[in-house]
DNA sequence: TAACCTAGCTTAATCGCATAACCGACGCCT
DNA sequence: AGGCGTCGGTTATGCGATTAAGCTAGGTTA
């Protein structure tokens, strides 16, 4: 009982088929450029092909070329919010509409030269991957494979110590919004949130280095405390309990709306009034600023024509130069806190 | 000014360096059994190796051997709740853990013959796509080149029609455990919300119907109604004021999480008190939950044992038979709606 | 001493596709 | 008649890896 396997049909199907080489049938599904071959002859092996229902082998191309039109992306440990679901479906979009393909790579935390050996057996054109995922040698073994690599979220500094090209959020101008809003409602006690867990913990940085910028610029005198916290309720009471044990401050950045909700829900619970009492400002403008009682006020990310981004990418591949995308402005989303 | 690429190491270039043929350098590197080599030269291939910093071609070998070791996974549509990324996270560490690499495929949503193509093209064993994305002949198209598809969501008879093995939640046994518990806290008049997004609203009919047979079973002669909702706040502020209209129902489950929190936004702004009229029940248990006042009471679907999840989709694929897994389980979480 | 093993390799074919180089037939010009 | 250009293809090669089959040197057995 030899029960045998469905085999795609290959061009030397459609070749045999179709009474030609196979190497007019290579041209004619190609569209190659420089090929002398009449209407008819297209004609008949293009209906071939698709009577065999042909899909050609990528693997088999991209031996041949030596070329791959796949990008790797390797997402962050941290869950997506909806910027970057957002974000990845327009680059994938974009990618696509320039021959490539995004790949999303696996969902482990694997990490360093053994992460990247996994990428580079695929062979891909690039690799997108968070910054948490990289090491020095890892990134020198894809470049090794002439594989470009993207960093996410990487800091200049770090980029340029491992010459890749980095693709990163505005984290100081999102915290600069979020403190002129503030000392713009009067406050002049304000607290930033630093996230406790590491990958997060670099961005609050740099947010609160925003929110710092903006207060010395645009109100002077009010005073910026920097406070941690990890994303669960038990931590959000304990930093209200904090802040009504030394005096509370006039106005709070929460890191982002999901920090900012679970604060909102420990200060409601200590009866501090919002916004009366403190202003509470999130990050990100997810659904649920407007889930919430009183409505959370926000500082989103819009992505600025992502098409755009996507044809940067290419270019930076293509020309093997770093370059550095920040492809996302900070807007204030005003609400009741 | 010949810029010369960075080429890969091959096996070619070890078996130069290490004075064997390619034969012995590929018997080596894949411990094949059978093959009569000395440590002493498998020592040296494997040093040359990774002196070289040899990665291989994972393309040239699916190609030479006609298998792949990539299972595609294309997103559903919806945007993606914990449930479904820790399914990810560990279905893609189980199958690494057997041998294979799960790829997601792109953001954008194709679907049918065309999208089948595209997945096609990579010559996966194995394609995990949501049920919105396959089509007859997108299926039909995929079993041609031997490929097993997993259809995400999708109900019984059109897996059958497909011939597909399916991935689904239990959205029968979720809409049971709420009506359960709706009926458990007294409530005689329950309101049952369904998204009326399509893809969201085929969940919501089969969690309304698993609510309807609990509130049969439990709680005979209350009522159940049905309301369709969007995923916005003025939907929810207009499903509440119908409700207020013509007469608050005393229980209600929301669909999932983030339409309970709309809901609740809009049952609070209406000054209707929660839970003490309405109670209210949500689902995936999400950190929401936690950070709105009421906390919300929701169900949440338990991932029992995920590697055996990803050992019995290897089993299918394997042997090119269908299965019907659905590797979760329903538990509430009570809290104060 | 011839026949036979076995260890330790090598040779060569092949997967599906792309593409440079070539080739025969025909028409046209001189 | 001979040379040339163009049309409409074909032939041949190789990308990187796997793997069946073969081959050689040395040792063992009959």
């Amino acid at each position: 009982m030899t029960s045998i396997r469905p085999r795609p049909a290959t061009i030397t199907d459609i070749a045999r088929r179709a009474g030609v080489s196979t190497a007019t049938v290579s041209y004619v599904l190609n569209d190659a450029p420089g090929a002398r071959i009449p209407e008819a002859t297209r004609e008949r092996v293009r209906s071939v092909a698709d009577e065999l229902g042909y899909v050609p082998h990528a693997s088999a191309r991209s031996l041949r070329t030596g070329t791959s039109d796949l990008v790797l992306h390797v997402q962050m440990d941290v869950v997506q919010g909806p910027l970057a679901s957002r974000f990845l479906h327009d680059l994938s979009h974009g990618l696509r509409e320039l021959g490539y393909t995004l790949l999303q790579y696996g969902a482990e935390r694997s990490r360093g030269v053994k992460a990247a050996r996994a990428w580079a057996a695929m062979r891909p054109s690039a690799v997108v991957a968070g910054d948490d995922r990289l090491t020095p040698a890892g990134v020198e073994l894809l470049r090794k494979a002439d594989i470009h690599v993207f960093a996410v979220g990487t800091p200049p500094e770090r980029a340029k110590e491992l010459g890749v090209s980095t693709l990163t959020m505005d984290h100081h101008g999102l915290g600069a919004r979020a403190g002129e809003h503030l000392v713009g409602r009067g406050c002049r006690d304000i607290a930033v949130v630093v996230p406790r867990e590491d990958t997060l913990r670099q961005m609050g940085e740099r947010r609160l280095e925003g929110v710092r910028s903006a207060v010395e610029r645009t109100g002077p005198g009010a005073s910026v405390r920097r406070y941690e916290m990890d994303w669960t309720p038990e931590s959000a009471a304990e930093l209200v309990g904090t802040w009504v044990a030394e005096g509370l401050p006039d106005g709070v950045f929460g890191y982002n709306d999901e920090f900012s909700g679970l604060l909102l829900g420990a200060l409601l619970d200590a009866d501090v009034r919002v916004p009366e009492q403190v202003g509470l400002v999130g990050a990100d403008d997810v659904m649920l600023c407007r889930m919430l009682r009183p409505r959370l006020t926000s500082v989103r990310l819009e992505s600025e024509e992502p098409g755009a981004t996507a044809r940067r990418i290419v270019e930076a591949v293509r020309e093997r130069a770093a370059v550095h995308l920040s492809p996302w402005k900070p807007v204030l989303v005003e609400r009741e806190t």
